[in-house]
DNA sequence: ATGGTGGCTGGGCCA
């Protein structure tokens, strides 16, 4: 079994690149982030077509979450269960006002796709609106899961968890993705009961989900390590290979992410 | 130190 997570930048920009890949790489479930589109404008058919049922929770032209799956899907959570997003509402509004999260289970294993807030800049509200995020998916986990059966957290979380997951740790002192705090509500969820699947495949650095577009970062090899599969024991124990399909980032109006996955016995 | 690219859009905002 093959459980893949891609930032894909836009569904809608990006669907011909996504059906091209899940025909390559052939993952049984796919947790997407950054979709931009509203739930009635989600790509229902082309899924279909390629043999996934996709479940898509989104608002619009921001954020969007997705799980595709050809191994079925069960019990879907959006939202946090918290209810329908509400866009434009104020960050400190409840329920939560962004489409980040969204959960099934699918072939056995409880899936959730996450993207995290970027943050922005520290000593901002967004900043701190991403660690309450990180609070809030760590209540979840504790309310509404059990670490020791088979589930995975995947997505983008726009957080670094060590030095060498990015280029160069002193070109990130003073900004986010790297700092204590957003590294701190990271091993929370580890401590949870979670496993930072491909590092413990991988312990070299240097390798990236995301390059930014700009000023031929990719080319340069100047990128972080933001895009995480996180799993329970259980899901472990049974994970043969993780791996970061960086040819997906090449080509013509790519994501500015790479697809990362991992390959279950 | 700055700006660079891309995807919303239909002018900025966001990353």
């Amino acid at each position: 079994m093959r459980i893949a997570t891609w930032n894909v930048n836009s569904l809608k920009a990006r669907l011909e690149r996504v059906e091209g890949w899940l025909a390559q790489a052939s993952p049984d479930v796919l947790l997407m982030q950054e979709t931009k589109l509203s739930d009635d404008a989600a790509p229902t058919m082309p899924f279909r077509m390629a043999g996934y049922e996709l479940v898509h929770h989104g608002e619009g032209r921001w954020n969007g979450v997705a799980i595709a799956s050809r191994v079925g899907v069960e019990d879907v959570v959006t939202n946090f269960g918290l209810g329908p997003v509400r866009p434009g509402a104020a960050a400190d509004d409840e329920p939560a006002h962004e489409a980040r999260m969204v959960a099934a289970t699918c072939g056995g294993i409880r899936v959730v796709s996450i993207y995290a807030p970027n943050g922005r800049a520290l000593a901002t509200p967004f900043y701190a609106a991403k660690l309450d995020w990180f609070a809030r998916l760590r209540r979840w986990l504790e309310a509404s899961a059990e670490p020791d059966r088979p589930l995975v957290v995947g997505g983008d979380f726009n957080v670094a968890p060590a030095d060498v997951d990015v280029y160069d740790p002193a070109d990130f002192v003073g900004t986010t993705h790297t700092s204590a705090p957003e590294r701190a509500a990271f091993q929370a969820l580890l401590d949870w009961g979670l496993v930072d699947a491909y590092r413990i495949h991988h312990p070299e650095p240097g390798r990236y989900t995301w390059w930014d577009y700009r000023a031929g970062n990719f080319h340069k090899g100047l990128g972080m390590r933001i895009d995480h599969l996180l799993a329970t024991r259980q899901v472990m124990e049974r994970c043969l290979a993780a791996e970061i399909d960086r040819d997906a980032r090449k080509g013509k109006l790519p994501s500015d992410h790479a697809p990362l996955y991992i390959d279950l016995r």
